[in-house]
DNA sequence: AAGCGTATTAGAATCATTCTAATTCGTTAA
DNA sequence: TTAACGAATTAGAATGATTCTAATACGCTT
């Protein structure tokens, strides 16, 4: 993500919040510029650990609330998983397919041509009588890296910035 | 799900736990009849109520280690979700799209022809070059249901059998 | 009926996330 | 500058699904 684009997005999610009444104190300045600075799709925890570092007194809950935020006014996407921590999107926050590796747990944006999302939601909601508002698409499986090294155990995970 | 369809997955997954070299026992089957009887992809919680009819005694973690076994010998996918029990479908063992709701929380499968897992899954891992095993495509919204009365809150769920 | 390995159990442990109630911060108005 | 108010933040407790643990029960095989 090139600088301009960063800064847009920023721009962009401090809008929203405005927007929505929500101050933009300066740690939840932080939290946005952590949440688009990294390619990971970061964790919660993650985030405050980039947050501590120029704010050591930061609770998770903050972190949290200001996530629960961008939720609302659809300026994150969370990625759920029910056996590790969520990860959040903040670079892309509309629906879009993920590479998932189960070896290292890491999340990639899939970069081949994405299905047209928002066309996709409204077919889906034609056939199937449901409001549809979201998609979520991911491929799970074992990234190159860990292809070519077998034992990707969790310290090399974390050499690799997933912890 | 009719009558045969039942009693041939059933015979299934009971040939897969053999060959994996464990027993079917009673309990054991009262799992695998519940996971195939339910149309709502229940959830641990749910198999663990309909066993305890026939087993009062049943522990909920035995609940899980079928579970798990089913996992591992591809008889059962896991849906995971993070703000909630995950759920289970055991009558289509292979990636295949659902709709989930938003409202009430039951998860359907998607009728509409289904995308062709097994080339789509060959087709990414050409073009990212990892080893891709699964897919997941979640389509998220209201049903039809909880469109027509909006007030679908949990006691609604519950009533429509969504604990 | 004995012995052995697996299945099962109750309850404790874990871990991400949410909740709670108290405190602090930032802004505005006197 | 200070008072006062609402929002933001905090530490820690609570929650809830899942996993772990160590002990017991079960079901075969001989």
């Amino acid at each position: 993500m090139d600088e301009a684009r960063f800064r847009m997005r920023l721009s962009e999610m401090k809008a929203a919040l405005r927007d929505k009444g929500v101050a933009i104190t300066r740690k939840r300045a932080k939290i946005l510029e952590a949440l688009l600075a990294s390619d990971r799709h970061p964790t919660a925890s993650e985030i405050h650990e980039s947050v501590k570092a120029f704010y050591p007194g930061t609770s998770l809950a903050t972190i949290y609330n200001t996530i629960d935020i961008l939720k609302e006014t659809g300026q994150a996407l969370e990625i759920e998983f029910s056996a590790s921590a969520n990860r959040y999107d903040g670079r892309i926050p509309v629906s879009h397919p993920h590479l998932v590796c189960l070896a290292c747990e890491k999340v990639e944006d899939m970069d081949a041509a994405a299905p047209n999302a928002p066309l996709e939601l409204e077919r889906v909601s034609q056939a199937t009588g449901y409001d549809i508002v979201r998609l979520r698409t991911d491929y799970y499986g074992t990234c190159p890296d860990c292809l070519r090294e077998p034992r990707a155990d969790a310290a090399n995970a974390a050499e690799r910035g997933f912890a």
